[in-house]
DNA sequence: ATGGCGAATGCAATTCGA
C-alpha cells in the first residue's frame, strides 16, 4: 500500500498532474493541501472518475486539505473540533488545515500547518499556538483511540540543518527557528518516527523548493512535507522517499509528494 | 531578500505563500 502527501498549491490548477501521477504511481491514499478551494468547487468528479473516494474540507482562495482514498475511509474528522473540545480549539478551525480519517486501523492525519511569516510576527505567533493544538489533538488521538496514527502534510518545518540546503545564517528563518523546531520535536515525542529518515540519512533531500532565483534546477529546498507514524506502524513501513518528477513539469506545484510504502 | 514566482481574486493590482 502506498500513502502520499502532496501540497498541490491549488488543485483547480494542479487537477490534471495530480490524476496522472496518481495513476502513473498508484498511489492507495492521497493527503493534499492549499487545495485552495470551497467544497462546491472541488473537482470531485475529476477523482472519482478514476475510483477515489474524496473526503475534503476547504475554504475560498486559502488552505484546504482534502484525503482521496481508492477505499472508502472510516470516521471522518473535520478539523481540530473534530476531537478536541471548542474551548480547547477555540477559532482554529476558521482556517481548514486538519482532516482525518481511518483506514485498515490506520488514523491517517493530514496537516497543513501554517507558514508562520516571520519571527516575531503575528502569523508567527499563531503558528506557534496551532502547533500547541496540534499537539493536544494528537495526545488525544493517541490516547483515547485504538488505532495506529499516520501523520502527514506539509508542517512548514524543517526539523534539521541538513533539512535545508543551506542552513548557515538561517537559525531565525521561518520554518528553522529553534521554537517551531522545539515545538515539533516535542510533536514526535509523542511517539512517533520521521519515517523517511528510517530509509535515508543524508541531506540534499527536499520537497520544497522556491519558485523563484530557480531554487529547484540549483537544488535549493528545504525539507518541509513530512510523514510520522507512530511505533507499531513505523515496522511496517518498508520505504519512505520523495518523487521530485512532478516538480520538473511545466506549472508545476513548489512541493514534490512524499510517499510511504507499506 | 528591500522578494525577481505563482495562484486567487476578479479584471488591475494586491495579498499570500515559504
Amino acid at each position: 500500500m502506498k500513502i502520499a502527501t502532496w501540497n498541490v498549491n491549488s488543485i483547480r490548477t494542479r487537477k490534471e498532474q495530480v490524476k496522472q501521477w496518481l495513476m502513473e504511481n498508484k498511489i492507495d491514499v492521497i493527503c493534499l493541501q492549499e487545495t485552495k478551494v470551497i467544497d462546491g468547487d472541488f473537482p470531485v468528479d475529476f477523482f472519482t472518475d478514476i475510483g477515489y473516494h474524496l473526503y475534503i474540507y476547504g475554504q475560498k482562495a486559502y488552505n484546504g486539505v482534502a484525503i482521496f482514498s481508492l477505499q472508502p475511509l472510516e470516521d471522518i474528522r473535520y478539523g481540530f473540533s473534530g476531537v478536541l473540545s471548542e474551548n480547547i480549539v477555540d477559532n482554529f478551525d476558521e482556517q481548514k488545515r486538519v482532516i482525518s480519517g481511518v483506514i485498515n486501523n490506520i488514523r491517517i492525519v493530514n496537516l497543513y500547518v501554517p507558514n508562520g511569516n516571520s519571527l516575531g510576527s503575528q502569523k508567527y505567533e499563531y503558528k506557534l499556538r496551532w502547533l500547541e493544538i496540534l499537539k493536544q489533538y494528537l495526545t488525544t488521538l493517541k490516547n483515547e483511540y485504538s488505532e495506529e496514527l499516520l501523520v502527514c502534510g506539509d508542517f512548514n518545518i524543517a526539523l534539521e540543518d541538513k533539512d535545508i540546503y543551506k542552513a548557515e545564517g538561517k537559525e531565525n528563518h521561518i520554518m528553522a527557528s529553534t521554537l517551531e523546531r522545539d515545538a515539533l520535536k516535542e510533536i514526535l515525542n509523542l511517539g512517533f518516527a520521521d519515517i523517511f529518515r528510517k530509509f535515508t540519512v543524508g541531506g540534499d533531500y527536499y520537497s520544497w523548493w522556491d519558485y523563484r532565483q530557480g531554487g529547484f534546477s540549483k537544488n535549493r529546498g528545504w525539507r518541509i512535507d513530512h510523514i510520522y507514524l507512530t511505533d507499531k506502524l513505523s515496522q511496517k513501513a518498508i520505504n519512505c522517499y520523495i518523487d521530485t518528477n512532478p516538480r520538473k513539469l511545466t506549472q508545476p506545484s513548489d512541493h514534490a509528494p512524499v510517499i510511504c510504502e507499506f
